[in-house]
RNA sequence: CGCGGGAUGGAGCAGCUCGGUAGCUCGUCGGGCUCAUAACCCGAAGGUCGUCGGUUCAAAUCCGGCUCCCGCAA
C-alpha cells in the first residue's frame, strides 16, 4: 500500500518503522518544522523526521497544512502522490477537508487512548494523572473534529502501579505500531468495521503546562506520586531546583508540616493529611538525575528542611 | 553572544577562595566474625583530577581556548 505518513515525536517513529518494515510504500514523510531547541537554541529536526531520514524517505515540513504558501503545495504534493492511505500519528497539525479526502482510504490515525476517552494532546500523561487502571491506543478513521473520527481497532494495556509517562508511552507506541500495521493490511479487504464513538462518554486531555508539575505538598501522597508519575513533579530544596523523576508513597502518617523532610535517609517527604511520600529518583539543578540511594552519598539532606519553601 | 551550575578511581561527592602528600560515603576483590545477612571488623586493588595550551621551581587548585552534561528561559 502507498502511503504517506505524518508525525513528529519519539511516539510516531515506532509506528512509522512498523509501516516501512511490513513492506509498504512510504512515498512521503510530513513532519514539523524543525524547532529551536535547547540551551542554545539549535535548530532540532523531529524524532521522526530522523527516522525517516535514516531510511532515505522524503521528508516534508510544511509550516501549515490550512492556510498559505506551504499549505498550497503541499497539497499539491499530496496529490501528486496520491497515496492510498495517509497515516497520521501525534503530527501536530489539523488536516484540512481536502487532505482527509484525498485518500483512497481516507487519514487514518493513531490515538494513544481508548476512545472516546481522553481525546486531545496529551492523553498518556492524563491517565495516569487521573488513576486510571487501564488505557491503550485506538486506530480511528480521521473526521474533521479533535478526535471524533469513527474506530477501527482498539488496544488495552493496564497501567502499573508506578509507572511513569516515559515507560507507557514507549509500550503504547510499540502496540499503536502493531495495531496500525494491522489496521493497514485489513483496510483493502474491508474486514474492520467502523464504530462510532459516543460523544456522551468522551473527554478532553487538556495541553500540559509547566504549573502542572509543581509540587504541591498540600495534596495527598497519591496525588503527588500520580503528578510525578505522569509529568515528573518540581520543588526547590536549598534554593536549588529538584526534579523528582519517581516515588513511591510510604505507608503510616506524619504530624509534620507539607513538604518536610521526614526522613533524610531515604528522602521521605511529609505531604497533605499526614500522608508520606519517599523520593527514589530526583535531579538537584546542575547535577544528573540519579536515584535517590546514589544522590544521598554524596548529599546530606537535612531532616526537617522544608521542600520549596 | 539569553542567565547560571558542573566534569576528581566503577557510582555519588569533598578538596580549588589562601598552588606543594589524592580525601569522604559506597561499590568491587581478599580475609575475619556470625545460625545468618544488604550488618559488623581487618586488608587490598583501582584515578593522565574532561581536553588543549599558558603562568610557575611546583597546577585538581591560577589564566585562556575547546568538548560534553545539567537547571532556568524559549
Amino acid at each position: 500500500m502507498k502511503i504517506v505518513f505524518m508525525g513528529t515525536p519519539d511516539f510516531a517513529v515506532a509506528p512509522l518503522q512498523a509501516l516501512a518494515e511490513a513492506g509498504h510504500e512510504i512515498a512521503a514523510v510530513f513532519t514539523q518544522p524543525d524547532k529551536p531547541n535547547g540551551r542554545k537554541m539549535k535548530l532540532v529536526p523531529s524524532p521522526v523526521k530522523k527516522a525517516a531520514l535514516e531510511r532515505g524517505l522524503p521528508v516534508y515540513q510544511p509550516t501549515s497544512l490550512r492556510k498559505g504558501e506551504d499549505a498550497e503545495s503541499a497539497l499539491q504534493t499530496l496529490q501528486e502522490i496520491a497515496p492510498d492511505c495517509i497515516v497520521v500519528a501525534a503530527y501536530g497539525q489539523i488536516l484540512p477537508k481536502a487532505v482527509l479526502d484525498l485518500p483512497k482510504y481516507g487519514c487514518i490515525n493513531i490515538h494513544a487512548s481508548l476512545l472516546p476517552k481522553y481525546r486531545g494532546a496529551a492523553p498518556i500523561q492524563h491517565v495516569i494523572l487521573d488513576g486510571e487502571p487501564e488505557t491503550g491506543v485506538t486506530i480511528m478513521q480521521m473526521a474533521e473534529g479533535l478526535d471524533t473520527g469513527d474506530m477501527l481497532l482498539k488496544g488495552a494495556l493496564p497501567i502499573g502501579e508506578n509507572e511513569t509517562a516515559d515507560e507507557l508511552h514507549d509500550r503504547l507506541a510499540a502496540l499503536g505500531a502493531e495495531l496500525i500495521v494491522k489496521a493497514i493490511d485489513a483496510l483493502p479487504q474491508g474486514t474492520l468495521t467502523p464504530e462510532k464513538q459516543d460523544d456522551a462518554l468522551s473527554c478532553y486531555a487538556s495541553m500540559i503546562t509547566k504549573q502542572m508539575s509543581a509540587l504541591d505538598f498540600a495534596k495527598s501522597a497519591l496525588e503527588l506520586h500520580r503528578v510525578i508519575c505522569a509529568l515528573t513533579g518540581f520543588t526547590t530544596y536549598e534554593g536549588k531546583r529538584l526534579k523528582v523523576y519517581r516515588s513511591l508513597v510510604a505507608s503510616g502518617t506524619t504530624d509534620a508540616a507539607p513538604g518536610t523532610i521526614i526522613d533524610a535517609d531515604t528522602f521521605t517527604v511529609a505531604c497533605g493529611d499526614g500522608t508520606r511520600l519517599t523520593f527514589t529518583e530526583v535531579q538537584l539543578e546542575g547535577s544528573k538525575r540519579m536515584q535517590t540511594a546514589d544522590f544521598l552519598r554524596g548529599k546530606k539532606l537535612t531532616q526537617g528542611a522544608v521542600l520549596g519553601a
